[in-house]
DNA sequence: GTTCTTGCAAATACTTTGCATTGGC
DNA sequence: GCCAATGCAAAGTATTTGCAAGAAC
């Protein structure tokens, strides 16, 4: 098999198997943070088993493929980590519109947090998230 | 009733009941996020049921008395937000560790955000974490 | 008395796990 | 062929909800 999706998993050091080539297929279209729910549903039917795409995501996310996000849903989000960018994003809390954020400045930061902790050793990532309201809910109120 | 904990909840305009005095009571003391079984577990038994664990740290939050944290551990943490003050955490992925990391400088980022967005009216609130390893859990690998 | 809160139990949502089978390389 | 990945079903954990009873004002 060689569609994007495959070679970007080979890339990756991880085995290219149907389910996960279809995942990362949709992972490549939508652009957008997903959860497991929003994977499953937008691949033909019987592709992943709902354990395979929990399985298959927490794999993904440890090759440094994808990132896991958290924005208060109280579910797991996904993404594509495209090389070398790093971006957070603006969260709508009454619709849950996602836009990205390019440019982050929170190495220096984080620099900084570690130097003045007596109990930390290393920092590995960050989370930064921002949260209002999108132009669109701000009319409809 | 006059406690602390009473207090602090009437001054958010928020009834003063049993159940929800022994929980900010809880929060008060430990100075620390706490998940709601750790409040649970924490409370004299029976002083509150589950449920209203659930809809008194809903209620609090809105209220602006308490902060829901997310730590991608698959369940929310909630601490006091005291007066003011603004801080982010340090949280170590080995043992669960949490630090506070004091100066929050994200407001300026946050602003910036704003302005180079084409969707977003307005932000009200931002989360950031920093994960790594401590001190400890570095020894002990 | 009216309204908000609580307890209990059941339901829902998300995620993980055991195990036999399948399939990539 | 070997070992990792998969499907299916069941379990586990976090959170929400319906409803009747209770407390606050």
């Amino acid at each position: 098999m060689h569609t994007r999706a495959a070679d970007y998993l080979r890339d990756h050091g991880l085995k290219a198997t149907a389910p996960r080539v279809a995942i990362v297929a949709v992972l490549l279209k939508e652009k957008r943070p997903l959860s497991v729910q929003d994977l499953l549903d937008a691949l033909p039917k019987k592709t992943a088993d709902q354990a395979t795409a929990y399985r298959s995501l927490e794999a993904f996310a440890e090759a440094g493929l994808i990132h896991r996000l958290d924005l208060g849903q109280g579910k797991a989000l996904y993404e594509l980590s495209e090389e070398g960018e790093h971006h957070h994003h603006l969260v709508c809390t009454s619709c849950g519109k996602i836009e990205d954020v390019e440019d982050c400045e929170v190495e220096a930061f984080a620099r900084r947090a570690l130097e003045a902790s007596k109990r930390f050793a290393e920092l590995h990532h960050h989370s930064l998230e921002l949260f209002g309201i999108c132009k669109d809910c701000v009319k409809k109120r």
